[in-house]
RNA sequence: GACCCCUUCGUCUAGUGGCCUAGGACAACGCCCUUUCACGGCGUAAACACGGGUUCGAGUCCCGUAGGGGUCGCCA
């Protein structure tokens, strides 16, 4: 393995190569890391190609979605996009050199005989794949009218072998590998041609990627081979499958990154818990972007697919919230806070949100659970309560009246008074402070759970919170005549 | 079907022949902390797919079986 590594002073080029036929999923979003990572511990060049070349399925939204999806998870290219369409042409002229070398072919069986070729094939329970029908007959022999694709005219003899840093050193037979399409009938080059004369000609050292292209890697290496060219490090990480353990595809459960932005999830706990799917360091579980462009190696990449777990990712974005910077987490928090509210926090309100923010979130797992919990906090009196609350309050008597006499009396609104205030009226009252603790936090926030109940004394006012109080104050005695 | 790959607690993983009566994390459960919920602390339960070898000794090496996965496009 490692006398195919290139020498220690060739600098480290991956790429992450998405088609742009839909977003960016949480596989790509992991391959699209692991190179980053491999790349920027290594002081080398991390690229972003798109390969566009299948005209039809390709869409400008879908390049926006990926574009996006990197930039929001923090994952940087060097240089510009490259988009392959615009290199058809050099694709083309690679594939008529092998032409002219006798080492690919005009191939002019049509879409309909290659079906009817499989079929039978398949029925027979033969191998699936091209019989090379095309691949010594003499040129003269070519039908009028049929514009042919080009075939690439692979050994028949032997076994190509690759050697992976993930999968480790992998042969298949050649009679197993059929004819590759090189150019098809229009004359544009296919994604099999593209991706190697494009990996080639940027340079690229290292080609990590999902499982799913291993069995291209053998077909791409004999291009190399053809093309007399060095293969790069190649780099298969196994797939990402559903909490199921059924393949996780875009029909399947597969979401783009925008949709975990969109759940509340952070991009360094989505980067931190893709990581941990099939690599690992140790015991490490919390591990910094520093760390991670420091440790990450191919080595450590596991060969076995992981399972989605949404249990461990919310953990890890808790984890990440409580350790936010509150300025950040402001700025992240206030569209899902505002998208709720249906409507924009005036300049005040954004004061009370930096207040209550610390008390917030340490018991949030996601930007929507933390925006749902700050809601009350700018919600309109009279508070509308929830089940609990409202029972809380049921079964509480005229607890709430005798409360207020006394919260009236705190002049200074600060958790020393406020804090003396209650317990003493606890003690007087021989009641434990729970008791009063929870009337007093349904009327506050209409629920049964909140942060510390002088923190959200403090953080309403004394205006607002003796109102709050006063409201279910005045409801239980209308609702008591 | 053919070819290739994979298999440690429910999940992600540590483990590269003796350090393993298999470690950590998430989830679960219990206890503590406590004004609720979280956080935090402590603890419990939980795995080497199966069968053969090799070896003084195997989770670690080899073979087979079973199960799972990937690929087999003029898609990428």
């Amino acid at each position: 393995m490692t006398d195919m590594m290139p020498s220690d002073t060739q600098t480290v080029v991956t790429r992450f190569a998405p088609s742009p036929t839909g977003f960016l999923h949480i596989g790509g979003a992991r391959t699209a890391l692991f190179n980053w990572l491999y790349a920027r511990g290594r002081a080398g060049r991390f690229l972003l190609r798109i390969e566009d070349t299948d005209r039809k399925r390709s869409t400008t939204e879908a390049i926006d979605a990926i574009i996006g999806g990197l930039t929001w998870l923090g994952l940087d290219w060097d240089g510009d996009i490259i988009f392959q369409f615009s290199r058809a042409d050099r694709h083309a002229e690679m594939a008529h050199s092998l032409l002219e070398q006798g080492k690919a072919y005009h191939c002019y069986a049509g879409p309909e005989e290659l079906t009817e070729m499989r079929e039978q094939a398949r029925a027979e329970g033969r191998p699936v794949r091209y019989d090379g029908r095309w691949r010594d007959r003499d040129p003269s022999e070519a039908p009028q009218g049929i514009a042919p694709v080009v075939r690439l005219k692979a050994p028949q003899q032997g076994e190509t072998v690759i050697t992976d840093e993930i999968q480790g050193t992998v042969s298949v037979a050649n009679s197993q590998l059929d004819d590759m399409i090189l150019l098809r009938s229009d004359g544009t080059p296919t994604y099999m041609l593209s991706v190697v004369v494009d990996d080639h000609d940027m340079g690229i050292t290292h080609i990590i990627r999902g499982d799913d292209h291993f069995t291209n890697a053998f077909r791409q290496t004999q291009l190399y081979q053809a093309f007399g060219w060095d293969t790069p490090v190649f780099a298969h990480v196994p797939l990402i499958h559903g909490p199921d353990g059924a393949k996780l595809s875009k029909r399947h459960g597969a979401l783009g990154v925008e949709a975990y932005r969109d759940m509340g999830y952070l991009p360094e706990a989505l980067r931190n818990y893709l990581l941990r799917l099939g690599w690992g360091h140790g015991d490490a579980e919390i591990i910094s972007t520093e760390e991670a462009t420091r440790w990450f190696g191919l080595d450590a990449v596991g060969k076995s697919p992981a399972r989605f777990d949404f249990a461990k990712l919310a953990s890890l974005n808790g984890h990440y919230i409580r350790n936010s910077d509150n300025t950040a987490l402001v700025k992240s928090l206030l569209p899902f806070i505002e998208d709720r509210l249906g409507r924009r926090l005036q300049g005040d309100e954004l004061d009370l949100l930096a207040k209550a923010l610390p008390g917030l979130k340490e018991r949030a797992k996601t930007l929507v659970e933390l925006a749902e919990s700050a809601l009350f906090y700018f919600l309109p009196r009279p508070l509308a309560l929830n089940e609990k609350a409202a029972g809380l309050l049921a079964g509480s008597g005229s607890l709430l009246g005798a409360l207020k006499t006394r919260l009236d009396e705190v002049e200074d609104w600060t958790e020393g008074p406020l804090d003396q205030a209650v317990r003493a009226f606890a003690e007087e009252n021989e009641m434990k402070l729970g008791k009063i603790a929870q009337p007093l936090r349904a009327a506050l926030t209409g629920s049964n759970v909140s942060p510390g109940i002088f923190d959200v004394l403090i953080c309403l006012g004394r205006k607002e919170s003796l109102g709050r109080i006063q409201d279910q104050i005045t409801k239980q005695k209308s609702g008591a005549v």
